[in-house]
RNA sequence: GGGCGAUUAGCUCAGUUGGUUCAGAGCACCUGCCUUACAAGCAGGGGGUCACUGGUUCGAGUCCAGUAUUGCCCACCA
């Protein structure tokens, strides 16, 4: 702590500092323009130490009353705030520093001294000439070099900026018109942030850096020549200074070298060698889509908009640009970062990032590109499931979702195999088999032609991650569970030709839907399925679009397999095998009716749910479990003696659930407001729930009469 | 200090324009299966007051405000 004489008295004002030596360089006292202590001494002036230098006490609300002594040094030249207030406050400026560190002739006795030692010959001078108050141990963060750690000393230089009010405007228009769309949207905001108008920044261009490409400015004393060429430098020269005779060697360019952003924002240009040869550029622009993490937005998206609001037009022509717009791509996808299971940023200095190549090694390149993309959810960051050793600490190179999509790999190559090992016959199977296989076919072709749909429809808005999931389930779910289930012949037995050809076309266009995701697997497997020709590969196979789709018959089919999965848990908690036969009874309704009307949907349920017999009936059947899939009721006769206690309570839970249901639908029915306001599809869907409900609890109750509880 | 997000099952996360029973996926867990593609598998199951409080609306996981917790970015620390 310092302590400065106020000019023409013996009072006093003390300051606290940490880099004495700036004291040499300061150019006023400040304190706070509401702070008591010092209103008597706004407008007069202190004497710095050491220079004997008289500065003035301003009065500014930067100042924090509660800090230090409330009374603060203002060094323009070698700190950031301190510049700002000397700015506004009309300041002089003392460079105290050489670029070397060492101090400056500014610095008094002190000159060519390093900063260091000067500090501490500072605080020996201060304290012999009774200015130095008191020391006390104070940790401060400094700025330090990222690479040498060399403590980093804030100093005036002359940079080149460039003015980005006009540019930061133009970028939010574009993005804000919806010339450029970000996925996901949300990143408006902090897009907004950045370049509003209260807010932006000019940029500083020059870099102190030894590669890069240098500034196009060239000095003779102190005229500054800045063009494309040396020449065209010179020849301004000449013509600006009236010196005919000036050579090149007499001008001096500029060390100084621009920011890589300075280059990287015509990135969408140059990468064309737009500037050069603007055929392919026109061919090109504007691209898609930009792929890019958020933590570059500002320093490279925004300024490549900016850019090409700026060139585009001089490259192209003006017809070209109304036509395509000036935008350098339409969308842009940001990416998440990815984040340690501890939600750090994975980075080398902490190794928390797994070895790409270990996991690779594990689980297969497909693996582990599923396991990325089927945590990448558009713009949230990756939390990457790698454990760490207790031990070590060391991050390990494990992780679930990768094994998940080894899993899927492995699944889809025994499909393959299954496929493969069946032997083929010409002739066709039994009338029901028959039956089956078509129902299956058809079910699965028409779910193929919504899955294209809904794959198409979460790419469009990248949904990445959905449109894998999709495919997951589909493949995996439907094709390898239900379908090859439905299809497979009897043991031993082989399949008829036509069924394996249609499995193989369907498999085929599995693959190359999810090529884009596990290209190697789903190439490998491409190829095995049929004889290709040189150059025939999945990677540049015809992608499939959706066509159109019986929903009622996916329906069906849904309905049915959940008819089979509660015969399989009926099986499962009354401890019925799987291989004994059983005889399942529908209730005959118009709706069962319909339902069974489908030509191989009576054979697959029994195929599937391994039944003696499946009737409709309207009989009461003696000794038989109950149960809803969808509105219908179906009664299963077990071999055993059934927990009538155990089935009651079953019931009368399903039967208040029903009920509670459709008191819920009632109240919202006999609401007028909604009857009147809500959309009229809405209304109906609503009505059909009530049906529905009323439907099922009369099933229950019937069943619970029948079961005498 | 300024700004931007997040909070949904034990864990990691989806959930699009407020409107189907919307509360979901994977993992983990439990039960039963060595069924001749896959036990690295199959068939099932349990588990959530959608952080809290209020508001808007006929209707809120979804929109608004506040609170709590939490993450990130930027700035600063005399």
């Amino acid at each position: 702590m310092v302590r400065y004489q106020i000019e023409g008295t013996e009072e006093y004002i003390t300051i606290a500092t940490v880099r004495q030596e700036t004291i040499l360089g300061e150019t006023a006292s400040a304190v706070h323009p509401e702070d008591e202590r010092f209103k008597h001494l706004h407008g007069k002036k202190a004497i710095v130490p050491m220079v004997n230098r008289a500065v003035p006490i301003i009065a500014d609300p930067y100042v924090d009353m509660e800090f230090g002594t409330g009374a603060l040094k203002i060094t323009p030249a070698h700190d950031l705030n301190d510049y700002e207030i000397g700015q506004k406050h009309k300041l002089e400026t003392i460079d105290i520093l050489n670029a070397d560190g060492t101090m400056s002739e500014a610095g008094g006795h002190y000159v060519g001294e390093d900063r260091f030692k000067a500090r501490k010959l500072i605080v020996k001078d201060l304290e012999a000439s009774g200015h130095l108050i008191e020391i006390r141990d104070y940790r401060n963060n400094v700025g330090r070099s990222e690479r040498t750690d060399a403590i980093v000393e804030p100093r005036l230089t002359e940079q080149w900026f460039l003015k980005m009010d006009e540019f930061a405007a133009t970028a939010l228009k574009a993005v804000d018109s919806g010339e450029v769309t970000f996925y996901p949207s949300q990143f408006w905001n902090m897009f907004y942030s950045w370049l509003r108008e209260d807010n932006v920044k000019d940029w500083c261009i020059s870099r102190q850096l030894w590669w890069g490409q240098q500034i196009p400015a060239w000095y003779y004393e102190y005229e500054i020549f800045v063009a494309e060429t040396e020449a065209d430098a010179l020849a301004e020269a000449r013509e600006r200074l009236n010196k005919p005779d000036l050579q090149l060697s007499d001008l001096t360019q500029d060390e100084d070298v621009v920011d890589t952003w300075f280059s990287s924002w015509l990135w969408p240009m140059t990468v064309f060698d737009g500037f050069e040869n603007p055929e392919e550029l026109a061919y090109y622009y504007p691209t898609n889509v930009l792929v890019t993490g958020w933590d570059i937005m500002f320093f490279w998206v925004a300024r490549m908009i900016m850019a090409g609001y700026e060139w585009s037009e001089d490259l192209l022509g003006a017809d070209l640009i109304k036509e395509k717009g000036p935008q350098p791509f339409n969308d842009v996808y940001f990416t998440g970062m990815v984040r340690d299971n501890k939600r750090r940023k994975m980075s080398k200095s902490l190794g928390n990032s797994p070895d790409a190549l270990k996991l690779i090694d594990k689980y297969g390149a497909d693996g582990v590109r599923f396991g990325m993309l089927s945590s990448a959810a558009a713009g949230n960051d990756i939390v990457f499931d790698a454990p760490f050793d207790p031990e070590t600490k060391a991050t390990l190179n494990e992780s679930k979702l990768c094994e998940q999509g080894w899993g899927f790999c492995n699944k889809i190559w025994n499909a393959l195999r299954l496929l493969k090992t069946w032997e083929v016959t010409q002739e066709a199977p039994n009338a029901e088999q028959a039956a089956i296989n078509e129902l299956a076919y058809q079910w699965m072709d028409n779910k193929l032609q919504q899955v294209i749909e809904q794959v198409e429809d979460h790419f469009k808005t990248y949904r990445l991650s959905d449109a894998l999931m999709t495919l997951y389930k589909f493949i995996w779910g439907d094709y390898c569970s239900w379908y090859l289930e439905m299809i497979k012949p009897a043991y031993g037995a082989p399949i008829d030709a036509a069924t394996l050809e249609r499995s193989f076309n369907l498999l085929e266009q599995m693959m190359t839907l999810l090529h884009p995701f596990m290209p190697f697997v789903t190439e490998e497997v491409w190829h095995q399925l049929r004889d290709r020709l040189e150059g025939e590969d999945c990677v540049i196979s015809e992608y499939p679009t959706a066509g159109t789709y019986d929903l009622e018959l996916i329906k069906k089919v849904e309905q049915a397999k959940q008819v089979v999965s509660n015969i399989r848990d009926i099986r499962n908690s009354n401890g019925v095998k799987m291989k004994e036969l059983l005889k399942l009874f529908a209730k005959e309704t118009p709706a069962a009716q319909a339902l069974f009307e489908l030509e191989g949907l009576r054979p697959m349920i029994i195929k599937m749910a391994n039944l003696e017999s499946l009737e409709l009936t309207k009989a009461e059947i003696e000794n038989t479990i109950a149960f809803m899939a969808g509105t219908e009721q179906f009664f299963l006769e077990l071999n055993i003696e059934i927990d009538t206690e155990e089935e009651c309570k079953k019931l009368k839970e399903e039967l208040e659930y029903q009920k509670g249901f459709l008191v819920m639908i009632d109240k919202k029915l006999s609401n007028e407001r909604f009857v009147n306001n809500a959309p009229a599809a809405v209304v109906d869907k609503e009505r059909k729930k009530q049906a529905d409900a009323q439907a099922k609890i009369q099933s229950i109750e019937e069943a619970i009469g029948k079961l005498g509880c």
